[in-house]
DNA sequence: ACCTAAATTTAGGTCGGACCTATCGATGTG
DNA sequence: CACATCGATAGGTCCGACCTAAATTTAGGT
């Protein structure tokens, strides 16, 4: 019998069940977080809940963290991966804006349109606080190694770290920006329309010192 | 008998006592972190190095992050209060690169030339790290409170939080840079000279975006 | 179908940081 | 000089992170 899923086809059992697994503890995990508050629910209550020892679930997740914020590679990939597959002609910033307008308009939760649970979720903890503030430390790093390639600098060039300093700080604020928002209770289609203006001033203003930056 | 140190004049035997139980905490761990490694020292070890309940370095210092990093108001404030003393004609620009220029040719410890054992300390913590992070964090919203006030921004203006964002994402490149560039051995006067040359191009970079902003 | 090696899960523990309450002791004020 | 105040202390709970040994499940060969 067909045995792959539709994420591998080719999947042995083992595999199969520890995707099962995974999942089954992460779904229990962020709804008791989404219930409960991230901090007043404990990896044991999160274990009781999926039926797995306490073990389990540090097994999967490394930090109690990431059990809430299960999305680490995805999160750090987005600019670089926006700039490693721009256009002919087009430029680093060009692309990031492009990119970001587009995340806006189709509200990905990604660039913080997650609802104001999940956005609850985060800011009343401290440590997803924190944990946010790696994956968006990472994300600049993960920037500036493809700005470096994409413009072929030497090792002690400053210059695409600076780019990516300055390019992170933008994602950085209109994340915020919107999870604030998000928590004052405006509806996404108002944020969308504000974080769009913020997000062309923001990209605007990069615009004369990056504009011919890592032109493809 | 004159009981005042000299930060404080007017101070009464029980405040007194209290500056000492706080610096000969802080003193012993220091020594403890340095010696051993941030991780590697528990708190009931500080305690009893410095003779007291552990139950008193936690009053004194909420997270044990604190006991390495006592100096957030002022690393904090630091661009904050640049900005604000800005020379007349001055813009946030070009104080905040005066200031840092002026920062490498002193070695400043504050933006990055601690010594080799201490930048080993932080980068060997995880904790230390991340409170580090929190530390930048806190410091560009200091300087986007600034800002906002200088240039008299409306409440949802969003240029003074972008330009806060871009200052202060230079800010955390260049320290990371002093830093890593310590950790790899190079001697201050080295690491001086090049980071001036990063902090030219970095703050220079910034001048077409920034350079008319926020001039007194 | 069986058997073995490898991978995964489990149980039961240690350790350290964060936090709590009640109490003791010193201070400086009335 | 008495006492209200504040800091320090003892002894505890709770939880996340980590460890080891053992039990269970799977993969692949016979």
């Amino acid at each position: 019998m067909y045995a792959g899923g539709m994420d591998a086809p080719n999947m042995g059992l083992r595999e199969l069940k520890k995707r099962q697994t995974r999942e089954n503890i992460s779904n229990h995990a962020t709804r008791l977080f989404l219930e409960r508050g991230f901090d007043a629910v404990t990896i044991a209550q999160v274990a009781a809940a999926a039926q797995v020892a306490k073990m389990t679930v540090t097994n999967y997740f490394a930090r109690k963290e990431d059990l809430a914020l299960d999305l680490h590679d995805v999160f750090v990939d987005l600019p670089a991966g926006t700039v490693r597959d721009r256009e002919p002609g087009e430029s680093a910033l060009a692309a990031l804006r492009r990119a970001y307008l587009a995340g806006i308009a189709e509200r990905n939760p990604i660039i913080g349109f997650s609802g104001p649970e999940f956005a609850r979720m985060i800011t009343d903890s401290p440590a997803l606080v924190a944990r946010l503030r790696e994956f968006h430390d990472d994300r600049e790093k993960a920037l500036a190694v493809v700005l470096a390639e994409e413009t072929g600098a030497e090792p002690d060039d400053i210059r695409p770290r600076v780019a990516a300093a300055q390019l992170a700080a933008i994602h950085r604020l209109l994340f915020d920006e919107t999870l604030r928002r998000t928590l004052d209770g405006h509806d996404n289609d108002e944020i969308a329309r504000i974080v769009d203006g913020y997000a062309r001033v923001a990209f605007g203003a990069l615009e004369p010192a990056l504009g011919d930056y890592a032109v493809r």
